[in-house]
DNA sequence: CGAAAGGTTGAAACTTCTCAAGCAGGGTGG
DNA sequence: CCACCCTGCTTGAGAAGTTTCAACCTTTCG
């Protein structure tokens, strides 16, 4: 996740080739529809991996009373694993996506032959694993406000470094009750964080668009360093 | 972290005799300071990764304001890298460890030469990421009781894992500050929630030592699945 | 146009936190 | 050897943040 893999995509593209099952996975527009048709059930799929080409989506644990909790939302070049040993998560879309599936045997294969995949999922996961970091510790020590508005400079920082161009606002696909699902907070709250984040005119989140007046005011209110991204240019 | 690793130990413990730098860090009895001396700072030594060997070890954010949050604790076994791109994260011990140290280029050196440590490392950070992911879900959609009972399930799970025989009871050196600080509750409240789980005989925390009269119970209570760990024998 | 999903608002209840004070025990110095 | 001190544990009470419930509004989509 959360690294550029712009470079990676290369060569995922040239394995792809040979190796990859590329299926256009055309989700409904709806939402909420989209997320809760999860595209990676683990406990249908777990031997698969893929690769989002466009579009966003999420991987989210439900329970068995029907909470949510989203882990992570994916951004065009993310890699996403099955998780064989647990079914409870699942991988979902949260817009139109363009996905790129790969075998989890055929990747086996691959790495044998190309020793410098290995390497590569490695820094992928441990860079999954920093973005996870951070999410435990905006969940567990922030307060809402700023839980929040850290979770919108992630996701635009992200969205940035990938292919969508994110200059004072753009398209997101997020309603309150994802946001909700993914900063472990009610719907109500949310949706009252929201607005006095607009009132403080530091975000307006509006019918599937951001609006971002001034991102390094955002990123200062909600403490956010973008380092852990180890994105390209952050360097 | 969390995958036993028993096997990948030996691995190891082959590398380095050639390789690793295997260095005692008494740290003092006292576990506050213990936790506070801090033996991978990102800063410093951000080139290294360690093994744990034997002890307790975490690893946390600090805030400026002084607040920290644990992300992670370390059981004998676990792996554990350096995060280049995150100075605010440390690692320390929470009682006396034993830990090896292995220089980063010397370990990029071991895997060119051994394709598959990379890949073992790999499966180490996505075992890692798993835990994080409950961690998350621990901390967003769980009531403080059940969130403690969680937590302690996992940590003697994994205990038991490694070199520990948790039968019963064990010794656990984590204080309610440190269970306050993984849990992201107060001190205050972790010492409620423990005594309401005495008092339920759940699971008796007390002068750095644990007991659980029926484990079964305390993982149906917190609703523990331990497939997440990956133990060899939990399959 | 109607239905369904998501967004908005208010009020009450609940969980958790903060502040504050006191207790217990282990280690250290006199 | 004892007293002291420091750290961690315990308890109470009030405050704060967040949730729940419920109603209503708005937008989207068929």
């Amino acid at each position: 996740m959360a690294v550029r893999f712009v470079r990676k995509l290369e060569k995922y593209g040239r394995l792809s080739k040979t190796e990859c099952q590329v299926i256009v996975d055309v989700s409904q527009n709806t939402r909420k529809i989209a997320a809760r048709k999860s595209i990676l059930h683990e406990d249908e799929n777990s031997q698969k991996s893929c690769v989002i080409l466009s579009g966003l989506a999420c991987r989210y644990k439900i329970f068995e009373d029907g909470a949510r909790q989203i882990v992570g939302f994916l951004v065009p070049g993310d890699f996403c694993e099955g998780y064989a040993h647990q079914p409870e998560y699942h991988l979902g879309t949260l817009s139109q996506c363009l996905i790129a599936y790969l075998d989890n045997d055929a990747l086996a294969g691959i790495m044998d032959e190309y020793p410098r995949i290995s390497r590569n999922l490695w820094r992928t996961s441990k860079a999954e694993a920093a973005v996870l970091r951070e999410w435990l510790v905006n969940i567990g020590r922030r307060p809402a406000d700023k839980r929040v508005a850290y979770l919108i400079c992630e996701l635009c920082t992200r969205l940035d470094g990938s292919d969508v161009d994110v200059a004072g606002g753009c398209a997101l696909p997020v309603s309150q009750i994802e946001l909700a699902d993914a900063t472990a907070l009610s719907t109500v709250h949310i949706n009252r964080v929201l607005s006095r984040l607009r009132d403080n005119k530091l975000v307006t989140l509006q019918r599937r668009s951001i609006t971002i007046k001034d991102l390094g005011r955002l990123k200062a209110y909600a403490q956010f360093q973008d380092a852990y991204l180890q994105l390209p240019k952050s360097a």
